[in-house]
DNA sequence: ACCTGAACACCGTTCAAGT
DNA sequence: ACCTGAACACCGTTCAAGT
């Protein structure tokens, strides 16, 4: 599996730091402070250096949170055991991802840098796209069904991390609390209907119950 | 339906600038030059005025963000001609949003900073969710439901723009493209079947597909 | 009540120079 | 080849003061 290209040895001064180490340096930021608090400055500081020193390591920003992310995957996905059955291997595989993921709230700003995660994501997508096929769908079609699914997945996450960062950096009723509470019953019936439940109901995880919806219908011929 | 609540006007020095004109100030500001552009420092000069007397309007710039993204939802969600077909309803209602949001790149940092996107667009929560119920759905499922059509209807918009905003900053390969020109046929035989078809099977419009798909199986009893 | 000026505490990144 | 210092061109937000 590549990695992306690093700089080439050739002759001149040793280097002092290393991707490895920018890449560890910024895992501890994120653990310890979140990731707002990575920061090229910051970054250079933890590992004594200067700021423009990381730009001999890495391109940019970006790519520093495409690395990190990279690492992430490498260290915590967990090959599952992998049904036969193909409609169970294509959840087991995706709820794997989301599970990893989902422990990780800080791979929200990173997700929407870059479609597809990282190499080590590669063998979970296999299993996706090839529960779909096994499935009855042709290859085209378990590419976008795959898609689907990485849609939904990613989706759920970065909604929930948002959340759960607002909620966290609280102050009084939100604007959601507001037009809640204010619901015309004639005009929005149903919602009236479930508003005082809304909050606890769509905070509740119901990922799995998704994720099988939409692989049965995706595998549902039609 | 509420605003958020505005400043409330009693006696003194009568106001120079309100939130309308922020609003519109901020239209212009993101059609013109994107979301990156839109800063309260710019938006203070655009109506000449200082950064500071703004946030006698807003709290911040994130509900300048949600004031900014209901606008946006008032004025361009139309309402669809609604199918009684339960199913059908729900999808026409869920592609409306789609359409709107799609065309709307800047959205996608809105929508991560608030799970509800305004109360212009409950209408169409209000079609979905009555979809399901009319489908068989119970009230409760029936939110939990509608939740997964948002997670990903918002999940799709997030990623595709972004995608999009990486072609336009384009600078050779990406990292996707490496990684996929290395595959290993042997690990991963779909993925090396499929991988010179990549990139345009994942760049196709296949957002009705997956909805109906997912449609589908929320509403098959199960 | 509403607005201003100045400042705080930051950003990512470029450039020219050093070793 | 690798690193440094200084600077560029910004941010969002707070504070104290003015009208």
């Amino acid at each position: 599996m590549p990695q992306p290209p690093a700089p080439r040895r050739t002759l001149g001064r040793p280097p002092r730091i290393s991707r490895e180490e920018m890449v560890a340096a910024a895992r501890r930021i994120v653990d310890a402070e979140g990731v707002d608090r990575l920061t090229m400055r910051r970054l250079a500081t933890e590992i004594g250096s200067t700021p423009m020193a990381l730009y001999h390591h890495v391109r940019n920003k970006d790519q520093l949170l495409v690395l990190l992310l990279d690492d992430y995957a490498v260290r915590t996905l967990r090959r599952p055991e992998v049904p036969d059955e193909p409609r169970e291997r294509v959840v087991a595989a995706a709820a794997a991802i989301h599970e990893a993921l989902a422990d990780c709230p800080w791979i929200v700003e990173v997700l929407t840098a870059d479609d597809l995660m990282s190499a080590s994501a590669l063998w979970f997508v296999e299993q996706i796209v090839d529960g779909l096929v096994a499935g009855g769908l042709s290859p085209e079609r378990a590419v976008h069904g795959y898609r689907a699914i990485w849609y939904y997945t990613a989706g759920e996450i970065m909604i929930r991390a948002t959340a759960a960062r607002r909620r966290r950096t609280d102050d009084g009723p939100t604007y959601r609390d507001q037009v809640f509470a204010a619901l015309d019953p004639d005009e929005l019936p149903r919602l009236s209907e479930v508003a005082q439940r809304w909050a606890p109901l769509t905070a509740e995880d119901t990922y799995l119950d998704g994720l099988r919806a939409l692989v049965d219908g995706l595998l549902a011929a039609r």
